[in-house]
DNA sequence: CTTGACCTTGACCCAGCGTCAACCCTCGAC
DNA sequence: GTCGAGGGTTGACGCTGGGTCAAGGTCAAG
């Protein structure tokens, strides 16, 4: 006859989780000696170490009761669900690794790779660090909501950079964060801005319209309020912008006249 | 500017999360406007992202706080460590599919397969199914204490399944199963099992004590009570086996005389 | 002005035990 | 016999990461 803490170790449990057991109705109460003690049987050992299968593999006591008196087709079938879960979770860790990596590598937040080499990209160009990083934030909040429309969303940026006046204009951007509302000189780079829209090919601008067309308005919306608050003159030059045919800044549109 | 549902959802998370890292100290508590309503930037939603992406990798969040004002260096520590856990539980994850597949496969319990051959060759040899189970769950004790070393102790015993006599002594072992204390054909059983471990030639002998040598004295008094609990005729038959020159029953030995 | 959707804080609830607390029981040594 | 160490007993609170009321204050639209 075994005591309770010779039982739990036998089955390499504590004494807390026997009792505990016993509380939610696992395993049986066995019967008391003279003084109140519990005595068990060696079969106590082997009803355990079933009980601790089924916990590790992460089934909730509450299930691992139904299972221990379940017929065996329904144990089964309950077995290979189990099966099932354990794999998701083992997929899950291994996207989480991937995640975690991308925190630390490169740009230091979870990006996919396109979105990394694109701005890897633009640190080739030259383009100041201070806009890369803004860029950086809004892709991680698009990659956060549209996951699966992150490459559309990277090709559709990707060629704009391959126009110098683009990047040169980028460039300018890195001054324009500074300056206040009502600055004079931000009449020329409403002006510059649209004339680069205007150079745009009929194709090419279809085929940009076609790849922001999937970016949910409220992202949109969002991303507009990001550069709204970050940049102080935000509000006035996309009010230029508009003046010169223009709506938006995330996403622009031709204003019918 | 943006209401804490907002940010929720623009991270993927619910309103109660949001607080719930304000009140740990996770993200800082923004401006109030007039009425009270927490207003955020769209920063926060990146800061949100970042928590998830560390609390979804399995990091305690008082662990992400720390991680979150961390210097680079620490934070590439941290993460490799992360990245260390991660893999561990997918192998552990691994190692639980296998245990509960063993739950339903052959003897349906968590055995490895040497031992389930073992068992599987016991009923080959006709010996009866109640003896069968009755190896079976001691061996898922052995197996849950001492899972190293269960090649070893199988090895020292499939080949004694090989000497008939032996066979035959099990197969008489059912029998004996239903005898009440006192039984006199106790004695010929007796007879007949130290016969057997007189023919065993001392090389075997030798191998065989060596094999057992690992088997902790707890786990061998554990199984014996098994035994003796479980057949009303065990205690006489030890006593018997030990006026004839042996003690114990999982673990024999000669007497000195 | 009302209505319904949001916001606020505070408090209780869940698993699966760990960890006291306060008390009783047993066993071996003296 | 009695003392102390080391079992056992029940009961209650603690921890994580929030979910889920509750009881009220606000906001925007009709």
């Amino acid at each position: 006859m075994l005591t309770i803490s010779q039982v739990a170790s036998a089955a390499g449990v504590t004494v807390r989780a026997v009792r505990h057991y016993h509380a939610k109705g696992l395993l049986v109460e066995p019967e008391r000696d003279h003084s109140g003690y519990r005595r068990y049987d060696a079969a106590a050992v082997v009803d355990l170490i079933k009980i601790r299968i089924l916990a590790d593999a992460g089934v909730p006591l509450s299930r691992v009761k139904e299972l221990l008196d379940a017929g065996d087709d329904d144990f089964k079938k309950a077995v290979a669900e189990i099966d099932k879960r354990l794999r998701l979770e083992i997929r899950e860790r291994q996207g989480h690794r991937e995640r975690i990596a991308r925190l630390v590598h490169g740009d230091g937040l979870a990006l996919p790779p396109e979105a990394v080499a694109y701005l890897e990209r633009m640190r080739e160009l030259g383009i100041p660090q201070r806009i890369i990083d803004g860029e950086r934030d809004a892709w991680i909040i698009v990659a956060a909501q549209q996951p699966q429309s992150m490459e559309a969303f990277i090709r559709s940026k990707v060629g704009q950079l391959d126009d110098p006046s683009v990047v040169e204009t980028y460039k300018q951007m890195e001054a324009l964060l500074d300056w206040k509302p009502g600055d004079p000189r931000l009449d020329t780079i409403a002006d510059q801005i649209v004339s680069q829209l205007e150079a745009i090919s009929p194709e090419d601008w279809a085929a940009y319209v076609e790849g922001d067309q999937a970016m949910p308005p409220e992202l949109v919306a969002l991303l507009d309020a990001m550069f709204v608050e970050q940049v102080p003159v935000a509000h006035d030059l996309m009010r230029l912008v508009e003046k010169r045919g223009y709506i938006g800044w995330t996403k622009l549109e031709r204003i019918q006249k």
